[in-house]
DNA sequence: AATCTATTTAGAAGTTTTTCTAAATAGATG
DNA sequence: CATCTATTTAGAAAAACTTCTAAATAGATT
């Protein structure tokens, strides 16, 4: 996926509390676009650059659509960015 | 200074490569704008949001401008991420 | 099958970003 | 002090982003 995918994702603030909102667990695209002062229509937009970025992933149920956090590409910013500051790799974890 | 403006700091891929290449220790404006095919002008735009992310610092030596990583703030940045990953504070370091 | 509900897609308007060229600044050197 | 060197600022053009409304899709319910 890249991190240039991954970075652009996360540069958008509202994206970024969708992400802080699905720390609690997973939900849906209704539940998610509820908790904000933005279209569903916007709303979706947000969840399909987070989707595309690897952030996130979905899983359908009934007529919802349930988003949540993907640990794996969150675990790769935290390396890209450990490795940055020039961490030794095993000082994490 | 926020996660907004560092992460979009983060989310061009020039500015990220120039952090890279300051992995390596602290260089001049001049010096990075060596290494990529965009002009100075350019790369000094690039370097002034690095610097407003908190992302890098400066430091001036005769006619130059040296740019470094700052540490602290790729810091935060690491625990936003570590944060958002449900991780135990503990297990980092 | 008709309709209701949840979500996404399409298209457009306004804003921000990226990059350039040209000009400005500011410190060093002859 | 005139000028050279390193870097930044200004202004403009093109591309990308954010958000909206309206319409489309797709699954569930009656």
């Amino acid at each position: 996926m890249g991190f240039g995918e991954t970075f652009k994702a996360l540069s958008n603030p509202a994206r970024r509390e969708i992400l802080t909102l699905l720390k609690g667990g997973k939900l849906s695209a209704g539940e998610i676009a509820a908790r904000f002062p933005l279209t569903g229509a916007t709303v979706s937009h947000h969840l399909g650059v987070l989707k595309q970025a690897g952030l996130v992933f979905e899983t359908r149920e009934k007529n919802y659509v349930y988003y949540q956090l993907n640990a794996s590409v969150l675990e790769e910013v935290l390396l890209w960015v450990a490795d940055l500051k020039g961490e030794n790799p095993n000082e994490k974890l």
